[in-house]
RNA sequence: GGCCCUAUCGUCUAACGGUUAGGACAUCGGCUUUUCAAGCCGGUAAUCCGGGUUCGAUUCCCGGUAGGGUCACCA
């Protein structure tokens, strides 16, 4: 790499970041970093009928919590500051003045309803609409109440080279005199996101697929400008549950702070959506964000959408979980427990049973920890295994409940207390006589984790006397 | 409708024109087992259709079909 890669993201504050934006920015963000480049993050705020309160504050949020972090933007500054685009209005009106000054731009001079008027009589003919077809033959000069047109210089095919797409082209009816500037004073997206891209030098323009077809028109303006062009990355949708549309908020689409509140590890995150249209040289799955850095490339990301799946989420996160250290588990899962319920050893009971730590909400609503901090109520029924007769479950418990007694309190574990219950089940019909009303009678649960584990969290005292209270 | 893009198991995907079309998730079955969870082992499952090109197409070309995107004073 000759030169230094510059990637940016640049999201406009109007709602909730989504995993279709948050993938964008992860393979900008990525590409910067496996070249040792710049990732850029600019605000692009022009839209002041549509923007969010806290959107902007939102959006370094989500980012800040994956992990994404920027060289140059909003809160950091940098040598191409601001970076926010409402804040760089002079710069677009300088560059809107050279293009006036070349002849390429004028004041449209219809009013919004006679434009409506033009393009419905085009619908309605069936034909495209082109405001071209109504550029007037003299301009007057632009006052700045007026939206600020751009002039096509020309009219043609372009063809481009897209890094993930290759080469596109399209017909000269993509070309057309859109509005630079909007009679609010602001810029239009098509025209100052070049102009920011030219000024800070950004390399690799990432951003998704829908923007394919505006490309002839941004590249007519590069043109106009004599601007180079940098390389063009269109990236595929994020596709809904039915596969058959761009993830919307109908189709599951989440402000990404959600998975947080799920417990969802930003990096297992991170790895599901970087897998989510781009997968490496061999069958890797699980990536740690630095592995993702060196393994990323353009050249192997998909031409397709992809459809999301939460399973596979939850797959990918598990196996994060899995590589977490006992005590970064520990310290997480606890997170979770209310106060009362914060006894460590039963981490591991609920680890095995989660796929992300908000399960644990779940699992505490359902009551499914609640017999490890008070004594299960049952009706006694439930004792029975199968056909045995109830005798036979009484006498099993009382023999269970005498050998258990000669077990010492300070060697009470797991591995001991299956030793003991397993000498009395191996002489039954069915071992099931013995270890269902014992697992029945410490936990009152029809699932639950094994008996003898169970033993060992409730310890000695607590074991024998909710076996003492089942006879 | 015009323009553009895309097409391999249900899903994410692999396969410099030659592979028994591979992996993963999900699913199903088995093992383990007192139930659940976990774990281990195994199975089912795909090249959209039709034409070319070629000794040979998942792969290249054309057409169809299907899906997606886009045609704003939104980005």
């Amino acid at each position: 790499m000759e030169q230094k890669v510059v990637t940016r993201f640049a999201p406009s504050p109007t709602g909730f970041m989504h995993v279709g934006n948050l993938r964008t920015a992860l393979y900008a963000w990525l590409l910067a970093r496996k070249y040792k480049g710049i990732f850029i993050l600019r605000i692009e705020d022009t839209d002041k009928e549509r923007e969010v309160e806290g959107a902007t504050e939102h959006i370094l949020k989500v980012l800040n919590w994956v992990g994404i972090n920027w060289d140059e933007g909003p809160d950091v500054g940098g040598s191409h500051a601001p970076y926010v685009q409402s804040e760089r209005l002079d710069l677009y009106k300088k560059y809107a003045e050279i293009l006036i000054d070349k002849g390429l731009a004028y004041p449209d001079p219809y009013t919004t309803e006679e434009v409506d008027g033009f393009r419905e009589k085009a619908e309605l003919e069936g034909r495209p609409f082109l405001f071209r077809e109504h550029r007037p033959e003299n301009f007057e000069k632009w006052d700045g109440t007026k939206p600020l047109r751009f002039k096509v210089p020309e009219i043609k095919n372009y063809h481009w080279h897209d890094l993930v797409y290759g080469d596109l082209s399209a017909g000269s009816e993509a070309l057309d005199d859109f509005i630079l500037i909007k009679s609010d004073g602001f810029p239009t997206y098509n025209f100052c996101h070049i102009v920011d891209d030219i000024e800070m030098g950004i390399t690799h323009v990432i951003r998704g697929q829908e923007y394919i077809s505006s490309i002839p028109k941004f590249l007519s303006i590069y043109e106009a400008l004599g601007a180079d062009l940098p390389s063009f990355v269109c990236l595929p949708h994020i596709m809904g549950k039915n596969g058959k549309n761009k993830l919307s908020k109908r189709d599951g689409a989440k402000d990404i702070l959600e998975y947080k509140v799920e417990g969802y590890l930003p990096e297992a995150l991170l790895n599901y959506l970087a897998l989510q249209g781009w997968h490496p040289k061999d069958d890797q799955e699980i990536f740690t964000v630095d592995e993702l850095i060196k393994s990323f490339d353009v050249n192997r990301v998909q031409k397709a959408g992809a459809q999301w799946d939460d399973d596979k989420l939850n797959w990918i996160n598990k196996e994060h979980m899995k590589k977490l250290s006992a005590d970064e588990l520990q310290d997480e899962i606890l997170k979770w427990l209310p106060e009362k319920m914060q006894n460590p050893k039963i981490i591991p009971i609920i680890f095995e049973r989660i796929t992300r730590f908000g399960d644990i909400k779940g699992m505490i609503e359902k009551g499914e920890l609640d017999f490890f901090f008070k004594q299960p109520e049952y009706s006694k029924e439930k004792l029975i295994f199968k056909n045995t007769p109830a005798e036979k479950i009484l006498s099993n418990l009382e023999q269970a409940i005498k050998k258990l007694k000669d077990l010492d309190g300070s060697i009470f574990t797991a591995e001991n207390v299956k030793k003991v219950l397993m000498g009395i089940a191996e002489g039954l019909e069915s071992k099931g006589e013995l270890l269902h009303p014992v697992r029945f009678a410490l936990s009152g649960l029809d699932k639950s984790p094994d008996p003898f584990i169970i033993a060992e969290i409730l310890g000695k005292n607590e074991t024998l006397s909710r076996l003492q209270k089942a006879i």
